[in-house]
DNA sequence: GTGAAAGCGCTAACAA
DNA sequence: TTGTTAGCGCTTTCAC
């Protein structure tokens, strides 16, 4: 039933040897006969060869370990559809991994580990400190295992590929410059000037800031108080965002001028603002403009549609491959850095700077 | 730096046989001494077994393919937590491959039949006709691997482990009965009835006919015109299924009396009837009570919060993955149905017989 | 009680 | 031009 190279040389009556090294294209030192009839007897049989036996011998698998803990489940189909576009055309496959927890995450960093993957695509819990860094660092140390880490800043001395929340902000911010706001707000993280827990939050105020400076306006910044961080039921850290959106409106009431824009850290948060502009009479766009970030399935949906930016996870995705081929082979990949894609929907206008309807 | 069983014998003074045997728990013949101190060796050098070595020893990849289609990717991860679930105690680990369009599916599937996995999960694109099942099901007879069919009923001859969307819609149906309601509407696909490509629809459309007649009423049934089938953008698919709930509404409107509650196909049809209800003055659930289907994020934070149900995800990933691991084993696995979550919140209630406030 | 040996399938240095 | 051999790490039978 099983063919081997063993049945290969047996049938055109070689030695193992012989077929190995015709088999592997090398061959050429061999009676073309010889060749001939070797290829001829594997390609009928049907030969596969063992993946199993190389990656004994060789001490490389052909596999990449994907790790992945806290990247929004929505984004994980799409991130793994880049990595397979990246690895389509070589012999890789993708042993993945979910890890909810902390120990889970290390429990699959050793199955990937004795499995010898030949790379990792790591994504450490955003926010998470609960996990131990030291442990993993000092593994892949160990292991000499080539990575890459994406969607997070955890792991020091290993090459990343992120979103670029700074360029991200900058280019929303910007937009609404360019429709002719002059008061736009940040509606933001509580703990968004913490840059190593929050770095997105801290980066995408960043880029907020640039873009405003650049043009000579005063940044305008509402943080939130966001708890989610000591919840772990999904549904909770929802509601905790929109809520969180919906209490931001007192913030910017509370303010000498209403801005005319407002760029939210999170689509829900905006969605939670929409919700609190409606009831007090505030009109999007019209009144306010609302910019979202996260570009959710349902920022498409509500009333109106959500102006956001959406994470190109398949764009990391085969980034992030791309770079672990790359290590593989013994070159150091540069970082990548990569801006989330605009979605202009109808949330954002040109502001109604004098009290007449919008347009 | 690699440790392996050689190095324990070394370092414990005994052959690797003695090692092998103790390690995999059959030493009780060995001296208490010897064993104490090979394990201890073995901790301390923190061995772990190369799966490859047993792979080959064994005949096995010690792999799992997983190959995933049309799951909403909402559920992928919590399937994939299941899955590993199952196969924590084992060496197997998981190849996980999305597909996005049907020559994608066929590729991943060689890739994993190249790889010889011992087994796989296959979960095949609902309503697509494109997939070509043939092929599928040649080549899974072809290489004799045993697989198991999850979310679907494509393959013939296939173990399964799919949602119960019969009996979720008699529980939602008979939940609703319970509260008191009589007049108890199912706003569905509009294709319910193809059994082969609509399945889930025309199951619960059979667990909600069941639960009804059981108490002696009526079935109500509204077919929803949905087209999601033929577009690929999936905002636009979400888009379409608000639309139709919200649609829906007029199919209500025009019976006779005004159903107290309407199941709902999904979530997001519910959404859709929701707003058409708000816009209409109907008030969720004092005059209508809402059901969902599906558990969406969004069902939990929505006004009111959805009253709906979720596919257990988790279950299913770890019922198919042991059952899987039966098949290879060369025992038939028995097909498996797991009934949605019931989450109940705040969309439902006892109908308001009398026209008066309810409750 | 313990160890030697063979072999899973593949590879490569070395013999012939 | 081709074959022999040793070995990757693990398991298991059989001999001591």
């Amino acid at each position: 039933m099983k063919v081997t190279r063993k049945t290969i040389a047996e049938t055109a009556k070689v030695s193992v040897s012989t077929v190995g090294m015709i088999l592997s294209g090398q061959g050429e030192r061999y009676h073309a006969d010889t060749r001939q009839r070797v290829l001829q007897i594997a390609a009928d049989l049907g030969y596969q060869p063992s993946i199993n036996a190389r990656a004994l011998r060789f001490q490389r698998s052909l596999l990449l370990g994907v790790l992945i803990n806290a990247v929004n489940t929505h984004f994980a189909a799409e991130f793994l559809h880049g990595v397979q576009d990246a690895i389509a055309a070589t012999d890789y496959s993708p042993l993945v991994f979910f890890a909810k927890s902390p120990e889970g995450f290390e429990q699959c960093m050793d199955r990937c580990l004795n499995r010898h993957v030949d790379g990792l695509l790591i994504n450490c819990v955003a926010g998470a400190t609960e996990i131990n860094l030291e442990g993993v660092i000092h593994k892949l140390a160990d292991h000499a295992v080539p990575a890459v880490e994406v969607f997070g800043h955890f792991l020091p001395a290993v090459p990343k590929v992120n979103v670029d929340n700074r360029q991200t902000a900058e280019l929303c911010t910007r937009h609404l410059i360019a429709q002719g706001h002059r008061r736009i707000a940040l509606l933001t993280h509580g703990r968004y000037e913490n840059q190593s827990l929050h770095f997105d939050a801290w980066e995408q105020a960043q880029g907020y800031r640039d873009a405003l400076q650049a043009a000579g306006l005063p940044p305008i910044i509402i943080a939130c108080d966001l708890n989610y961080a000591r919840v772990h039921e999904p549904s909770f850290v929802e509601a905790d965002f929109t809520r969180a959106g919906f209490e931001g409106l007192a913030g910017l009431l509370a303010l000498p001028q209403l801005p005319t824009a407002v760029l939210c850290y999170a689509d829900l948060m905006a969605f939670g603002l929409n919700r609190a502009c409606r009831l007090k009479g505030l009109e999007v766009p019209a009144d306010i403009s609302l910019f979202g970030k996260g570009g959710t399935a349902l920022s498409a949906i509500v009333n109106p549609p959500l102006t956001t930016t959406r994470p190109p996870a398949f764009e990391i995705g085969r980034t992030a491959a791309a770079n672990l081929l790359l290590a593989i082979r013994g070159q150091a990949p540069a970082d990548a850095c990569i801006a989330e894609t605009l979605l202009e929907r109808q949330s954002t206008a040109a502001p109604n700077i004098h009290g007449l309807p919008a347009k």
